[in-house]
RNA sequence: CGGGGUGUAGCGCAGCCCGGUAGCGCACCUGCUUUGGGAGCAGGGGGCCGCCGGUUCAAAUCCGGCCACCCCGACCA
């Protein structure tokens, strides 16, 4: 490519609009405009990362027995009705074709793999099977964010596992998992496997792929000593207990002290040993008391989770007044209504409770002795807490989802027919995985991850191009016949290289081939004239250079190690 | 969906309080000079001031409504 010509619109200064680094990046280096809010258009050199990405995923699904297909964007609501997801999924675009017949606009691909599945597998003969395709997803986020990180129109690679039996499932699982860790190892990134939620669909098992960095929407749980990993929304921690103060069950009085903060600092004692009560009311299950250590943070999901999948919300003012007797800040499990859950870290201890009566508070309170509770794992973890299987100390890390695989079960073949005959002639539903990656949050997260100072610094495997030729003068011919000559050898070497013929200062060159982060450098200038040689120079620190003839360019550039593993 | 913020030239912003000619930097066009880390001088083009309505002799500016976008939270199959 050659820049003169180029659609590549770099911007000296950061978009207002932009806060996470990738997006400020990615609008600046010319691969993306943003049309609407969360939906975007790659440009030419966004378009070329997103294909090395891409290329690289289909390289590994091809490689674990992976069949490519395409499926259409645009459904019938009827596949939808029949898996029960037609209601209830606010994220899903819903629309209507001119005769009336409602259409979505497909999020995921469940119902389409299955549909295909109950026509064309009929034998255990025909399984396993593993279909997969680069596809546009259509979602309507509540909140689109940081750029190319969350967006309402996205494409997935999204795959599909048919298997006989839960064992089978289980090999065609770790089949993609490890497919997974090398396309993540070929890309350049950081990442974590985790355990996460199997969420409301109810499936069987999960792991999420998470690479870390600062615009990352997820926080993951890691153990150095044993390699425990999940995502906080299910990551079990071990607090360390606090000690307990002598001293029996009294009530004492709290005027105007209502936050833990406030009890903690009017009683002087440690937030750790007083109990925090909050009243959520779930959808179906109603009013729950909920009691986490004062410092503890509740994660909703867990809650959630453990009121079997409910939907839970914050009781209002009026709500916990009703319920308790006293506002909100004098509550607690005493004498209280209904059920109540206490999170794992409350088994043991004596803790100072609301006593359900403005301006009062309760110590020397003992839960399972004073009251009667459900234990169960409801706090956030924090970074400290000690690992579950190995009592180390856990690490909080902030990342963002690249990745995952599910095993789903028999949901969608039971629900869509998609059923085989076993050897004994006897009809089963196909037991199926999905798993899922984005090529978008992959590119974005290699450059959260990478970039410095100057701008992007791309792996070389999902780099736009290997090298990057600067012509520093258009004016000198021997320049401009010198860099065309390179440009030509790289490209015949199989390297992609792109050529910034612009009649631009040198700064101006020097400084966008350093926002687009090329990870090699060629600069062809005024040390051709003098001593014959063109500058070779790494973009990543510590920017290694090397002065040679342009005859021994290509060679140079494919012995260097930046460059070990692309062609 | 709750909270906060912003909409003025392609980009980044000032002007708005206190109503009266729409401005600055970058980018763009022309000319001259310059040419190894975002050049200098001179001249020039480009605006439904987010949209609709109201107040007023007069609205970018005051008032009302709406829309879009960003951030925090909720949500995220």
């Amino acid at each position: 490519m050659r820049l003169a010509k180029s659609l590549v619109p770099t911007l000296r200064e950061d978009p207002a609009d932009a806060e996470a680094l990738s997006h400020k990046l990615m609008l600046r280096a010319g691969l993306i405009r943003q049309l609407a809010a969360g939906i975007y258009v790659y440009l030419p050199i966004g378009h070329r990362v997103h294909e090395k990405v891409s290329n690289i995923i289909r390289e590994e699904m091809n490689a674990i027995g992976g069949q490519e297909i395409t499926m259409p964007v645009l459904q019938p609501a009827e596949l939808w009705q029949k898996s029960g997801r037609w209601d209830g999924i606010p994220e899903m675009f819903k629309l209507q074709d001119r005769y009336g017949r409602d259409m979505v606009l497909g999020m995921t691909h469940e119902e389409v793999i299955a549909w295909i599945a109950s026509r064309e597998i009929r034998s255990y003969r025909d399984l396993p099977q593993i279909w997969y395709q680069v596809q546009t997803k259509e979602r309507d986020e509540a909140r689109p964010r940081s750029g190319v990180l969350r967006t309402r129109e996205f494409v997935m690679k999204d795959s599909y596992t048919l298997d006989p039996d839960v064992a089978a499932l289980d090999r065609s699982y770790a089949a993609h998992e490890s497919a997974y860790r090398k396309i993540f190892e070929r890309c350049g990134l950081h990442f974590h496997v985790v355990e996460s939620d199997t969420g409301m669909m109810g499936g069987l098992g999960a792991h999420e792929f998470q690479a870390p960095c600062a615009a990352g929407e997820d926080e993951i749980a890691l153990c150095a000593g044993c390699g425990y990993a999940a995502n906080v929304e299910i990551a079990r921690g071990v607090p360390a207990a606090p000690v307990f103060p002598p001293g029996g069950r009294e009530e004492v009085a709290t005027p105007n002290v209502k936050t833990i903060a406030e009890v903690s600092a009017f009683l002087k004692i440690d937030p750790r040993l007083t109990i925090k009560s909050l009243l959520y009311v779930g959808k179906r299950t109603g009013p729950v008391l909920v009691l986490l250590r004062g410092d503890h943070v509740l994660h909703e999901r867990k809650l959630a989770r453990a009121l079997g999948g409910d939907e839970v919300r914050p009781a209002h003012a009026e709500e916990v007044r009703q319920h308790l007797g006293a506002p909100a800040g004098s509550v607690g499990p005493l004498g209280a209504r209904g059920p109540i859950l206490a999170d794992e870290a409350l088994r043991d201890g004596d803790y100072v409770v609301g006593a359900n009566r403005e301006g009062y508070h309760v110590r020397g309170v003992s839960p399972g002795r004073d009251f009667e509770a459900r234990f169960v794992d409801l706090h956030t973890v924090a970074a400290g807490e000690a690992c579950p299987q190995c009592g180390k100390p856990l690490a909080v890390e902030r990342v963002i989802e690249v990745g995952n695989i599910f095993k789903l079960g028999t949901k969608y073949s039971e629900a869509l027919g998609a059923l085989y005959l076993d050897e004994s002639g006897k009809e089963q539903p196909i037991v199926m995985g999905s798993y899922g990656i984005g090529p978008a949050r992959i590119a974005a997260a290699a450059i959260e991850q990478n970039a410095d100072a100057d701008g992007i610094v791309w792996p070389a495997s999902i780099a736009p191009f290997h090298v990057h030729i600067v012509v520093v003068s258009l004016r000198d011919a021997g320049q401009v016949a010198a860099a065309e000559e390179i440009y030509t050898a790289c490209r015949a070497a199989g390297l992609d290289a792109v050529l910034d013929n612009r009649d631009e200062r040198p700064g101006v060159k020097f400084k966008d081939a350093d926002l687009l982060g090329v990870p090699v450098r060629v600069t062809v200038g005024n040390a051709l004239a003098k001593e014959g040689v063109v500058e070779i120079k790494e973009r990543r620190a510590p920017r290694a250079e090397h002065r040679v003839p342009k005859a021994q360019v290509v060679t140079t550039i494919q012995s260097l190690e930046v460059l070990r593993g692309v062609r």
